[in-house]
RNA sequence: GCGGGCGUGGCGGAAUGGUAGACGCGACAGACUCAAAAUCUGUUAUCGCAAGGUGUGUCGGUUCGAGUCCGACCGCCCGCACCA
C-alpha cells in the first residue's frame, strides 16, 4: 500500500462488485424491500455534474438500505425518445435511433466509473420496441376503459419544432424546448382523460406526507379547484337552439351586480352568429391573438355587442346585453360568464371601456355606497355589508354569501353548485417521428380502430429521412398503408406519436419487470411497488409527477398495477443543482465573452486570464455550455477519482439546495480521502500487539459517529453526515488507542463512508481485515450506552447570558446541580449578592439564574 | 395580482426554544525545506490590552431563555397567472 490512487482501486472494486453480482435486485420474501429511483436521464451523450449529484444521492440511500438488510431495487434507464435526436438527424444527418443508441452507450460508459449500485440487468430505454410496444398495449387498454379520446382542439402549435405542445409545455407563450412563440391551430388530437381524475389527484395530495410541501402546493395550484354556481340565462333574440345560455361563476353572491353576459369567441353561440360578417371578423380577431405572456398581459380587453339579451335569473324584467369578449376562455367553465364590474377587476376594465353599468353588491362594513373608481375585491374571508344581497344575512363573509347564494339558486331551481378545475385533458399527439407510435388505424369503413395486440409493437420504420420539415411517418407509404384490424380492408396508420411525457409516466413500474412481455407482472409489481424514495429535480414538480400519478391510476384501472400503487412515489426528494461561477469579459463591441474555468487564474485580487486581462466573476449559476461554466465529471474522475466527485457533490450544501462546484473544494475532498488512506496505511502497519490507553474514548467516538452519520443519511442531510465523518476521521487520527481498537474504528469508518465513497471504503475495509465486501457488511448499530458521556458540562446563564459552566455527573439530581451552580465563583461574582428570583435547571442542558 | 420559500462570519453552511457559527473552504502564523509545492500543527464573528461589550436582514412582541415562535416591514428567490 502506498499513495491513494483512485485510478487503481476504483476499477478493481467495481469489478469485485460485478463478480459478486452485489447489486442485482432479487425478490426476497425474507427481507423488507426498498425501491430507490432517480429520475432517468435523457441520453444526451454526456453526463453532467447534476447527474452525478442526483445519482449519488440515490446511491447513498440504496447502499445504506442494502446494508441495513433491505432487498433493494435501484435501476437505471433512458428517457430516449424526443426531439433532440431528430434535430441531430436534421443538422448532421444520420438516424435518430443510431444517434440515441450511440449516446446511451457513451453515457453508460461515463456512468459506470461512478461506482453506482445500479442493477444494470434491468436497464431499459423508452425508444426500444420492448418498452414502447408495452406502452402501446396499455394505450389500447386505456382506449377500452374510456381514458383516451380524440377531438378537434385548438392547440398550441410550435412553428419551429413543427409539433403540438401540451399547455404544460408552453412556458410564457413559448415552446418549452424550442423557445419559439406558440401559435393557435385547430387539429384533431389524441387526449388522455386526466380531467376525470382532477378531484382525486387533488385530494390525494394530502396523503403524500413525504413529498415536499412545495411540490404538493404547485400541483394543487395547477389542478386549480374552484367551487361555484352554474346556471342558465334565458336568452332574448338568440338563434334556435340557444334559448338558454349556461354560465359559471365562483361569485354567485354578486349576481345582483351583473351588468352584462360575455361569451368566448370559440363559444357555440359565437360560432352560430358568425354568419354575420361583423361577428366573424371579430371572432377571427380574437383567435389571432398570440398566447405569449407579454401579449396576454398587455392585451387589451376587446368586446363585441351581439345585440342579444339575457334575462336576469332573479328579476326577469332586467335584461343584460350579451357580448363576445376575448378574455373569456372556452375551455374553462362553460365558456360564458356574467360580468359584475363592481367586484371583478377584468369585468371592471371591460365595463369601463364599453360604458356598461357598474353596480355595487356589497360595501365594506360600516361604509356607504359610493361610485367606484376601481373594483372592490376584498378577501372572500372578510365580512362585508351586502346592500344588494339575495341570500344570507346582510353582513357576512364572501364565503358564507357564496354558499348561501348557491343554496338559494338550487332551492329556486335556476342553478346548481359545480366544482370546476383548471386542469385540462392531456393532449398527447405529436407530429414527430421519434416517439412511440399511437397504435391505431384509420379505416374508411370502420373509422378509428385500435391495432390488434397481436400486431404490437407497431414499430417505427427505420428508413426515413429528415431533409424536409414535418413528420416523416406522414410520407412513408409502405409503413403508413396497412390493413384494418377490424375488417381487413386497406387502411392507414395513425402517424402521430406520443408525447415523450407518456414514456416517463410509467417507467418506474416497468423497472419491476423490465423484460416481461406484458407491461408489468403482477407478482413483481406487487413486491416492488411503490417507489420508496424518488429523487429528481424540482423542474418536474408539475408535469412529470402529475402525469405519473394519473398514469398509475390508469394502470390500476387497466389491471397493470395493484391498488396500492395508484400513488406510485411514497417519498419524493427534489435536489438542487450543481452550479459554478461564470467568468466573463467583454469584447470590443461590448458583447460578453465567457471563459472556461481552467483558463482562469484566481488570486486574492480577483480573477484574470493568462494574459492578465481582468475577468468579471459572476457567482454561482447553473452550469451551461453557452456560459462555459460546465465542469465535466469525466475530467474530475480522471483527475481525482469517482469517490472525490461523489463526496464533494454531497458535502457543503444541503441536498435540496444548489451546491457550487469549486476547484478548491474538489481538491480539499481529494486531500481528505488521501488522509483517510494514509491513516489506514499507518494503522495497517502498526504492530498487532500495540496497546494504547485511548480505546474507550475511541469507542465512544465510533458509536457517536454511527448514530450521527446514520441520522444524517436517513434524514437526507448528507452534508451533515459528511461533517460527522470528518470529525470521526480526525478523532481516529488523534486517538492513541490499541491496534485492535484502531482497526475496529477504521472498519466502521469504512462502512459509514461506503454509501458516499464506496471504492476507498472497500479498500480500507479490506486493509483493516474486514470480511467479504464492505458493500455487503451489515450496517453498524450504535450502542446507546456509549452515546452519552458520564459527565456533562452545563452552561450557567444569569438573566439569559452565559456566565459560567460547571462539569457535573450526568445522573446528578437537579437539587445538587442547583447547589453546585450557586456555589460557582463566577456565578457568585456576577450575582454580587443580589437575591435570586428564579432558578431554572434543564437537566443535561443548561442552568438559568434569574435575579 | 395570487401562492410559497429564504435572509447566520470573507465563502458554503451547523444549531429537538437552551453555550450561535459544528464541519468544510479561504486566510493567517508556525514546523519541515536551500527554496517552493506537498504535508503537519495552530489561529481565525466582531470591538477591546484586558475585564467585558456587541452580534443571526430591520422594528416590535411572547418567554427564565429566541437564529428558531408571533406581528409588521425591507430584500432576494421560485411557482402560477384574463381560470369567471
Amino acid at each position: 500500500m502506498s499513495r491513494y490512487d483512485p485510478s487503481e482501486i476504483e476499477p478493481k472494486w467495481q469489478q469485485a462488485w460485478d463478480n459478486a453480482r452485489v447489486f442485482e435486485a432479487r425478490r426476497d420474501p425474507a427481507k423488507p424491500k426498498y425501491y430507490v429511483l432517480e429520475m432517468f436521464p435523457y441520453p444526451s451523450g454526456r453526463i453532467h455534474m447534476g447527474h452525478v449529484r442526483n445519482y449519488t444521492m440515490g446511491d447513498v440511500v440504496a447502499r445504506t438500505k442494502a446494508a441495513q438488510g433491505y432487498s433493494v431495487l435501484h435501476p437505471m434507464g433512458w428517457d430516449a425518445f424526443g426531439m433532440p435526436a431528430e434535430n441531430a438527424a436534421m443538422e448532421r444527418g444520420g438516424h435518430p435511433r443510431d444517434w440515441t443508441e450511440g449516446n446511451i452507450t457513451e453515457m453508460k460508459a461515463q456512468m459506470k466509473p461512478l461506482g453506482l449500485s445500479i442493477d444494470w440487468s434491468r436497464e431499459l430505454a423508452t425508444c426500444r420496441p420492448e418498452y414502447y410496444g408495452q406502452q402501446q398495449a396499455m394505450f389500447i387498454d386505456m382506449m377500452e376503459k374510456g381514458l383516451v379520446y380524440r377531438k378537434a382542439a385548438v392547440v398550441n402549435w410550435d412553428p419551429v419544432d413543427m409539433t403540438v405542445l401540451a399547455n404544460e409545455q408552453v412556458i410564457d407563450g413559448r415552446g418549452w424546448r424550442s423557445n419559439a412563440l406558440v401559435e393557435r391551430r385547430e387539429l384533431t388530437q389524441w387526449f388522455f382523460k386526466i380531467s376525470d381524475y382532477s378531484g382525486e389527484l387533488l385530494a390525494a395530495l394530502d396523503g403524500l406526507k413525504d413529498w415536499p410541501e412545495k411540490v404538493r402546493l404547485m400541483q394543487a395550484n395547477w389542478i386549480g379547484q374552484s367551487k361555484g354556481l352554474q346556471f342558465a340565462f334565458q336568452t332574448v333574440g338568440a338563434p334556435a337552439g340557444f334559448e338558454t345560455l349556461e354560465v359559471y361563476t365562483t361569485r354567485p353572491d354578486t349576481l345582483m351586480g351583473a351588468s352584462f353576459a360575455a361569451i368566448s369567441a370559440d363559444h357555440p353561440l359565437a360560432k352560430a352568429l358568425e354568419s354575420h360578417p361583423d361577428v366573424a371578423a371579430f371572432t377571427a380577431l380574437c383567435r389571432k391573438g398570440g398566447t405569449s405572456a407579454l401579449e396576454i398581459e398587455t392585451a387589451e380587453k376587446i368586446g363585441f355587442d351581439t345585440g342579444l339579451r339575457v334575462k336576469h335569473p332573479l328579476d326577469p324584467s332586467v335584461e343584460l346585453p350579451v357580448w363576445i369578449a376575448n378574455f373569456i376562455l372556452m375551455d374553462y367553465g362553460t365558456g360564458a360568464i356574467f360580468g359584475c364590474p363592481a367586484h371583478d377587476a377584468r369585468d371592471f376594465e371591460f365595463a369601463t371601456k364599453y360604458g356598461l353599468t357598474i353596480k355595487s353588491v356589497f360595501v365594506a362594513e360600516g361604509a356607504v355606497e359610493t361610485p367606484l373608481t376601481e373594483p372592490y375585491v376584498p378577501m372572500k374571508s372578510e365580512p362585508v355589508h351586502y346592500i344588494r344581497g339575495f341570500a344570507g344575512p346582510a353582513v357576512q363573509t364572501g364565503e358564507a354569501a357564496v354558499t348561501a347564494a348557491i343554496a338559494h339558486a338550487e332551492a329556486a331551481g335556476f342553478g346548481h353548485g359545480v366544482t370546476n378545475y383548471r386542469l385540462r385533458d392531456w393532449g398527447i399527439s405529436r407530429q414527430r417521428y421519434w416517439g412511440c407510435p399511437i397504435p391505431v388505424v384509420h379505416c374508411d369503413a370502420c373509422g378509428v380502430v385500435a391495432e390488434k395486440k397481436a400486431n404490437l409493437p407497431v414499430e417505427l420504420p427505420y428508413d426515413v429521412t429528415f431533409d424536409i420539415p414535418g413528420n416523416p411517418l406522414d410520407r412513408h407509404p409502405t409503413w403508413r398503408n396497412c390493413t384494418c384490424p377490424s375488417c381487413g380492408a386497406p387502411a392507414r396508420r395513425e402517424t402521430d406519436t406520443m408525447d415523450t411525457f407518456v414514456d416517463s409516466s410509467w417507467y418506474f413500474a416497468r423497472f419491476t419487470s423490465p423484460h416481461a412481455t406484458t407491461p408489468t407482472v403482477a407478482e413483481d409489481a406487487a413486491y416492488w411497488m411503490n417507489v420508496d424514495q424518488y429523487i429528481g429535480g424540482i423542474e418536474h414538480a408539475i408535469l412529470h409527477l402529475l402525469y405519473s400519478r394519473f398514469f398509475a391510476r390508469a394502470m390500476h384501472k387497466t389491471g397493470h398495477l395493484p391498488a396500492k400503487a395508484i400513488e406510485p412515489f411514497n417519498a419524493l426528494f427534489t435536489q438542487g443543482m450543481v452550479t459554478h461561477e461564470i467568468y466573463k469579459t467583454t469584447d470590443a463591441n461590448g458583447r460578453p465573452v465567457y471563459h472556461l474555468p481552467e483558463d482562469i487564474i484566481r488570486s486574492d485580487a480577483g480573477a484574470t486570464l493568462a494574459d492578465g486581462t481582468v475577468v468579471e466573476v459572476i457567482p454561482s449559476a447553473k452550469m451551461s455550455k453557452s456560459k462555459k461554466n460546465v465542469v465535466d465529471p469525466m475530467n474530475i474522475i480522471s483527475a481525482f477519482g469517482a469517490d472525490t466527485a461523489r463526496w464533494f457533490v454531497m458535502s457543503d450544501s444541503p441536498p435540496e439546495r444548489d451546491v457550487e462546484w469549486t476547484a478548491s473544494g474538489a481538491e480539499a475532498t481529494f486531500k481528505h480521502l488521501s488522509r483517510v488512506w494514509a491513516l489506514s496505511v499507518r494503522v495497517a502497519e502498526m504492530p498487532l500487539d500495540h496497546q494504547g490507553e485511548g480505546d474507550a474514548d475511541l469507542l465512544r467516538a465510533t458509536h457517536r459517529a454511527i448514530a450521527e452519520v446514520t441520522a444524517g443519511i436517513e434524514g437526507f442531510a448528507f452534508n451533515k453526515a459528511i461533517a460527522k465523518l470528518y470529525e470521526f476521521t480526525n478523532a481516529i487520527g488523534r486517538a492513541s488507542a490499541s491496534t485492535i481498537a484502531m482497526k475496529d474504528a477504521l472498519r466502521i469508518l469504512a462502512q459509514l463512508m461506503q454509501p458516499m465513497t464506496p471504492h476507498i471504503a472497500e479498500a480500507v475495509w479490506a486493509a483493516q481485515g474486514g470480511a467479504g465486501l464492505c458493500a455487503q457488511a451489515p450496517w453498524p448499530k450504535a450502542d446507546p450506552a456509549l452515546l452519552e458521556d458520564d459527565t456533562v458540562i452545563l452552561p450557567i446563564q444569569i438573566n439569559g447570558k452565559r456566565r459560567a459552566e460547571i462539569s457535573v455527573p450526568k445522573a446528578m439530581p437537579a437539587s445538587e446541580v442547583e447547589k453546585l451552580a450557586l456555589a460557582n465563583e463566577d456565578v457568585l461574582r456576577f450575582l454580587a449578592g443580589q437575591p435570586i428570583k428564579k432558578l431554572i435547571v434543564v437537566p443535561g442542558r443548561i442552568i438559568n439564574v434569574v435575579v
